[in-house]
DNA sequence: TGCATAGTTGCATGATAACACATCTATGCG
DNA sequence: CGCATAGATGTGTTATCATGCAACTATGCA
């Protein structure tokens, strides 16, 4: 819905940041939808960071958000011809220095704590939640 | 030989410009080469500001110049799999308002007036070079 | 040798963007 | 009802970027 009125120099704004085309590669890579606690867990920057970055994506319309209790699910938006084609792009980069390699390593065993296909805990990496345990 | 080093949100940034699109879609759309002064009449941008975005995508390893004379051949990097699959993106995108097809047509036009497949004249838009001859 | 011209670049400015810190909202559970 | 927690956001700071003006380099031609 919100695609419609990007411009194109919107998408590739909004790809124009190393965080934000890792969750976006993660997403393309995957296939999966995921939390924000995942993608913490995931990429290991806080909370308030990620958080900014997907809400940016999804303005862009690269994202949807979907509620769901106190989790919020993230995904791609499929369908739009030149967005797969941004995806496709993303999917051949080259992982400098393997780093992209170790963000897919934590999501896939972070996704592992799901119960019944839904995450059930928080950001487990606490050093990096908002509002520290200590 | 300058895409080795370039790290993918580089790419990303270097067109998160409208008119570095324009420039980059024109020569994705056509397959030709340009020289700064047909891209300055068929964008109907100054000089200095085409230039300026020509060395960003240059930087980025977008595009390679070839100098012939006082002319400057500028054409896109071909044979780089994420690059060319960005090139089918930009084709892809739809032409909101018209405004590229008006790109496009005026390319065109101009390229018409090469003679043995060289550009011989400068920029016919007089007001846009850099010194204007009033 | 000198001028016209294709193209580049230094500089100042206004706008935008990323970040960290802290705060605020919303939802589930006891 | 009240607390814990997933997530969003206001704010100040710093860095980056696009632009216009003007000056500069480089090449061809008379």
């Amino acid at each position: 819905m919100h695609t419609i009125n990007v411009q194109p120099h919107e998408i590739f704004q909004a790809l124009a940041d190393p965080t934000r085309i890792r969750i976006v590669r993660l997403l393309a890579e995957t296939g999966e939808e995921a939390c924000l606690c995942e993608l913490v867990d995931s990429l290991l920057e806080p909370q308030y960071k990620l958080s900014r970055h997907v809400k940016i994506l999804r303005q862009a319309g690269l994202l949807s958000a979907e509620k769901d209790g106190r989790w919020v699910y993230h995904r791609l938006v499929r369908g739009v011809p030149y967005l797969e084609l941004a995806y496709d792009m993303l999917r051949a980069l080259p992982d400098v220095g393997g780093l992209f390699a170790q963000d897919l390593h934590r999501f896939r065993e972070r996704m592992c704590l799901r119960e019944g296909g839904r995450c059930r805990i928080g950001i487990q990496t606490a050093s990096l939640a908002a509002v520290e345990g200590e």
